[in-house]
Order: structure tokens, then sequence, then C-alpha cells
DNA sequence: TAATATCATTATAAAAAATAACGTTATAAA
DNA sequence: TTTATAACGTTATTTTTTATAATGATATTA
């Protein structure tokens, strides 16, 4: 990972933390390009499998995605036959999605692929050292 | 910083990477966008306050942005009256940027605020946890 | 029973990122 | 030398991404 930028940036924490986390989500996407996905789909197939039967627009508000791109990607999710639409039990506007036993599988491979990617980036720290990044992160994402 | 995911990608380290990232980045947006400056604007500024004189190309190349960008970048910059263009004593094809006092007067402001949005975003660890954390941070930015 | 809001969707617009092409000047090769 | 190739900054164009509007159907509220 290239950093030839003035010292001013390199020593700023925000700034480390940019670069570095653009440079891990790059990578990430590459892995999950090479599986025919794009970060949004995992964000849909994870939300369905820990709250199926969920609304799109449950999806949209918690993932922080704009409804027609919710669209899309249900879309194409259910082309690859791993999820499914079924009309809404009460609300007839609404469309519930359920996740099917190809996409199961499909999560399970993603999950798998993204520890494998996820360990060799934390690779230079420690054991320790990536439980107290870990750690740290956690109390930031809560502030 | 809301995060109410499944379970499965707020333990995932790479994901809170991403999300943390991603809010500090905004943060720091909003208090640049404040002062009247994009992102760029600030590496641009500190590019030329590490290396000046430098040309155009060269900022292009190591901030990694495409050079029609930066051309905006510097016409912007120099409109506020931080920064000149000068012609190069024997490349007659490019121009040198030069920090005006101006800028080195702005630049130093900039630095207070990201100073002060960034302690405040890492005051929910200690001092020695923000240290860890810098130091986890420095570690992976040069793997 | 109106008025307003929400559902999924399509269509449109605005913004950002990336490429192409330009006239000029440098450099390298024939 | 010329000739070809490349680099400079710039403008123009295209592509991609992100965001907003507008739609028809249904729900909800006053």
């Amino acid at each position: 990972m290239i950093l030839n930028m003035p010292n001013p940036l390199t020593q700023n924490t925000g700034f480390l933390l940019a670069s570095v986390a653009a440079h891990a989500s790059k990578t990430y996407e590459a892995a999950l390009a090479e599986l025919g996905f794009h970060p949004h789909h995992i964000g849909v197939l994870e939300l369905v499998a820990a709250q199926q039967p969920i609304v799109q627009s449950r999806i949209a508000e918690q993932l922080g995605i704009f409804k027609p791109v919710i669209v899309t990607l249900v879309n194409e999710l259910e082309a690859k036959g791993l999820i499914k639409r079924h009309p809404h039990p009460t609300d007839k506007r609404a469309l519930e999605i359920h996740l099917l036993p190809k996409g199961v599988k499909t999560l399970d491979k993603i999950r798998q692929t993204s520890t494998t990617t996820l360990a060799q980036f934390l690779s230079p720290l420690s054991k320790t050292e990536q439980q107290q990044f870990h750690a740290s992160l956690t109390k930031l994402s809560k502030a």
C-alpha cells in the first residue's frame, strides 16, 4: 500500500484511517467481484438472512441505501436464485424477501472469502493487536 | 454512529473499519465544507506546502487524482489567493505551484480544525488506546 | 371520506469519476 | 537534423454513480 504523502497527512490518524479503510475495501471488493458480487449485495443478503422475511423498505433503511438501488440489487439476487420475493400476507403494497437454499450456500462461501481476505489484511498485526484493533473500532462505532 | 446491522457484519473487523472510516470522513468533510474546502483541496495544499515548487502532474500522481481534477482544484485555490502558478524555469510546458502567505495561514487553520475534529472522534478511546490504534493503522498502511 | 403517507418501481436529474483529445514543448530514435 | 514518441496543462466528452422525482397501488390518519 503506497503512501508517499507529506508528513502532516501520514501522521494524521484520520488520514491513516481513511487510507487503510480504502485499501481494505478495494481488496474486499476485488475478491467479491470475482464471485460476481458488489458489497451491497452482501449487505442485502446478510440482512435478509438475519431478519427474513423482510420488506425492501427496511433493507434500504438499515443499509442506508436508496430504495431504487435496492430494487436493482434484489432483482439481481433473485435472478441468481439466492432470494425470492413473496407477496406480503397483510400489506398488498409490500413484498417480503426470503432467503433460498442457494442463497444460504452462497452466503456461506462469501463469508469464507471475506474471512480469508480479512485475515490476510490483518496479518501485519499480532493476534493481540488484532483484538485491540477490533475493540477500538467497536468503541468508535458506538460513539 | 448508528449501526443496527446483522451480527455477521458488525462482528467483522473489515466491515467495522469501513463503517468507522466512512463516518470519520463524513465528519471531516463536513468540518472542511464549513471552511469552503473539499478534502482534495487539503491534499493539494499539504503537498504544495511540503514540496514546493511542485508541478501539477506530480500532484496528480502523488494524490492519485486525475489531472483534469487537479486543474480545477488549483484554479480554486489560486482564486482564493492561497497558491500561485509560475512558469517553470526550464520546462516551458510546465507550471510550478507556490504556496502564498495566505495559504500558509489557511493551512494552519485547517490543521487546527482537523486536529479538533480528530480528537473528538477518538475521544471514546483512552490515550493509550489511541496510540495503539494509530500504531496498528501505521503497520497496516505499510503492508 | 378526504388528505396524507408508504409500498415497490420506473424515470429523470445531478454529481463524480474517468477518458479522450488538444496545442504546445521535450525527449529519444532513426 | 528530422521524425516519432511522450509529457505538460487544459478543455471537452463520456461513463458511472448517486440522488431525487414521479408513478400507481394500497394503507393509514384525521
